[in-house]
RNA sequence: GGAGGUUUGGCAGAGUUGGUCGAUUGCACCGGUCUUGAAAACCGGCGUACCGCAAGGUACCGGGGGUUCGAAUCCCUCAGCCUCCGCCA
């Protein structure tokens, strides 16, 4: 959430970037700090009140000691008076707390300037394109259809044993998996990124650190018996290792990755936007995290968005990158970049990745900071980038390689994979 | 799942018959003296957050709640860790 300092600070700022989101934060700004105003008024009566208390009790202590019992009476019957007063304040300051606390959960980060305004994706701004229109593929026979001819992934057992949206893979097509997700992790490691296997299941403190709880609630699976929720992406443990944690300055950037499934209740999606590969309830990601500087934190989302390039270049795959306008951004980022690769089958573009800065938005619920050479704390910024999502991958894989007589694996994951062909 | 123990500042480790304890001490760390430089020695500093222009105040000894004028110290509850038992990949 975006700090209470920075509302204070720079209010006009913060309202207009906002405003690309189509977010009208005025009466909700205007209001925490109001309440903010009241807080602090309060905390000072309360602070005074407690000083008295104290004083009080010290007195009392002294007197007990040289046995002025009496006297020590006399006082006590002074601090009934005190006691209720700050326990009426403190349900004052709880309150005025929790009301702040909750509106700002509500309002989303504020876009990095150079963020356009916009509604939705049609508005999003393309950076980058592999190649021009004259190079993409058309008329191929689409991944769902070879998945089945060739026995790669079987949507019907997987709805049978769990539900739709939950795949098995099979022979090449488990293969094929297991030697994308390995390459996807060497080329991380390659990068600097310390690779990491966390838990597919989080605590409620952890959801919330990273800006699914409370917003995306109902986006997670939730073991309500345990009161767990399964990982949506593993950005979340990633990110967590830091929560309550004071980095050292010179640590940074602090460079994360690791594999995990991912899952995703979906709620609300349909048609042809869940075919085949193209949504699912589980699916497998490679995520890459990083903690830096904030002076840092722009170049370091640059590199993150190099690093995703070179995948998708390794694996030639036709791609384009575009930087998400303020409407078609995610709640708690800053600026986003979004990877799309062409699906030759469907001709349209399929996202497979999501590169974003956090700025200090996951930091300030983290309480993830550093000590800087001023002697102040500051909050880190937090970032990270699907590096990559397997199932469109996989689905642009298909369709893009696709000759008379099969599947040709790229050079570059072939070794990972065992083999260069999937034969029709 | 059952029984017992334990949880203190970056680390180690005091303090539990409630009262100058936000907390002794050591290490680590930062600054200074000394030294050509370094080490050693000595001196000083050294938790976090909030309120306040400041002086200063308030809160925090795993989390939450309670008893009390007053709690790191007593009670309840939840969680983590350790030991033993049970069950099991």
């Amino acid at each position: 959430m975006l700090t209470l300092q920075s509302l204070r600070e720079e209010q006009d700022r913060i309202i207009a970037a906002l405003d690309k989101r189509h977010f009208d934060a005025r009466e909700a700004i205007q209001q925490v700090l109001e309440w903010d105003a009241e807080r602090r008024k309060t905390q000072a009566q309360l602070d005074d009140t407690l000083a008295q208390s104290n004083a009080l009790s010290r007195e009392i202590g002294g007197l007990m000691r040289e046995g002025k019992k009496e006297e020590a009476e006399a006082v006590k019957a002074q601090t009934s008076n005190l006691k209720a007063q700050s326990s009426e304040l403190k349900e004052q300051m709880q309150t005025l707390e929790t009301q702040i606390h909750d509106a700002l959960c509500h309002i989303p980060n504020a876009p990095h300037a150079d963020v356009a305004a916009g509604r939705n994706a049609e508005d999003n701004v393309e950076t980058f394109r592999s190649g021009d229109a004259s190079t993409l593929e058309h008329h191929k026979k689409p991944h769902w259809d070879i998945a089945e001819q060739c026995q790669l992934i079987d949507f019907e057992l997987g709805a049978k044993v769990t539900g739709a949206g939950f795949p098995f893979y099979r022979g090449k097509g488990a293969k094929l998996q297991r030697g994308l997700i390995r390459f996807f992790l060497e080329q991380a490691d390659a990068a600097g990124y310390e690779e990491f296997i966390p838990p597919h299941m989080i605590n409620p403190d952890s959801g919330f650190g990273t800006g699914q709880l409370p917003d995306k609630e109902g986006q997670m699976y939730h073991m309500q018996d345990d009161e767990l929720y399964m990982i949506p992406t593993a950005e979340v443990p990633l990110t967590n290792i830091y929560r309550d944690v004071m980095v050292k300055e010179g640590d940074l950037p602090i460079k994360l990755c690791g594999y995990t499934p991912c899952f995703r209740r979906e709620a609300g999606s349909y048609g042809k936007d869940v075919r085949g590969l193209n949504r699912l309830h589980q699916f497998d990601k490679v995520e890459i995290v990083q903690f830096a500087h904030p002076e840092e934190s722009y170049a370091t989302l640059d590199a993150m968005v190099e690093h995703v390039k070179g995948l998708l270049e390794a694996l030639e795959l036709p791609y384009r990158i575009l930087r998400l306008c303020g409407g078609d951004m995610g709640f708690t980022s800053a600026m986003t970049y979004d990877f799309e690769v062409w699906s030759a089958a469907q001709e349209r573009w399929l996202e497979v990745s999501s590169v974003s800065n956090f700025e200090t938005y996951q930091a300030n619920r983290l309480k993830c900071r550093y000590k800087g050479n001023d002697g102040k704390t500051h909050l880190v910024h937090t970032l990270n980038g699907s590096a990559l999502a397997l199932p469109r991958i996989v689905a642009a894989l298909l369709e893009n390689h696709q000759d008379d007589t099969g599947i040709r694996i790229p050079a570059a994951l072939a070794p990972y994979c065992g083999f260069e062909r999937i034969d029709f």
